[in-house]
DNA sequence: AATGTAAGTAGTAATCATTACTGCTTAGCT
DNA sequence: AGCTAAGCAGTAATGATTACTACTTACATT
């Protein structure tokens, strides 16, 4: 992979975001240093960091695919009501029952589903 | 919601599946029994069964959704190589961590990924 | 430093899973 | 038996993502 201005801005982008934006919201923040950015750089690049295992793809609630550059030992919480994100910080567990099947796991993706501090105490 | 003999078929597929299928894939399945059944009706019925909680929706490696009917406890293992989702039953653990911050855990969606045995003897 | 070339890019068109729309049908209540 | 809102088949529209094309750039070699 040869190095080009608009992938380093991609990944900065990624590495600096605390939350979980979609290839459309990134495009949109990479624009800010590059203006004439393509939207096809910013998904091919992506799939490329993604490939490089340089970032990862979180599942979410809506139809688009969510990104992050964060890549230490967590899990996600997503809100029912807001649909936020939450990242909290812990390293996951893989159940007993996957090792006695013999199934050895290299990563995982956990997402709990519920309602935030926020949301819980406003509805 | 008023019963529908087609909404009771998509359901019936789903529920005598043992893989986790697309829309489309369920869709041929029920056209074995409703011949002329539209693909938009499985859609409206996909997502008015899972709003109603009979259903849910498998994260996977492919662009299309997945369904399933089986609705006990358990967790995914994907296989990185063939793709193929197997069902271990277990009951997932809930992180302390997210417990000290408050977060109340109502469902949850994890997904192993790694080799799995057929995969890993045969490469 | 100049050159060759393969990877990268901007801009746009195409893809395709999913959703919306329309006129007809049916479940279920009165 | 009739009413009406939910459901249906068929088809068109949507929109996130991918593919394509002609131009540009990184970088290895001379």
């Amino acid at each position: 992979m040869r190095s080009s201005k608009q992938r380093d801005a991609v990944w900065q982008v990624l590495k600096c975001s605390c939350d979980h934006p979609t290839a459309d919201v990134i495009y949109e923040r990479v624009k800010e240093q590059i203006p004439n950015i393509s939207l096809g750089t910013v998904y091919r690049n992506l799939g490329q960091l993604k490939d490089e295992g340089l970032i990862t793809i979180v599942e979410s609630s809506d139809t688009k695919v969510h990104y992050e550059g964060n890549l230490s030992d967590h899990i996600h919480f997503l809100c029912k009501n807001c649909c936020e994100i939450t990242d909290v910080f812990c390293t996951p567990q893989v159940p007993a029952d996957l090792l006695k099947l013999g199934l050895q796991v290299e990563s995982q993706k956990t997402v709990y589903y519920g309602l935030c501090n926020a949301c819980r105490n406003n509805i």
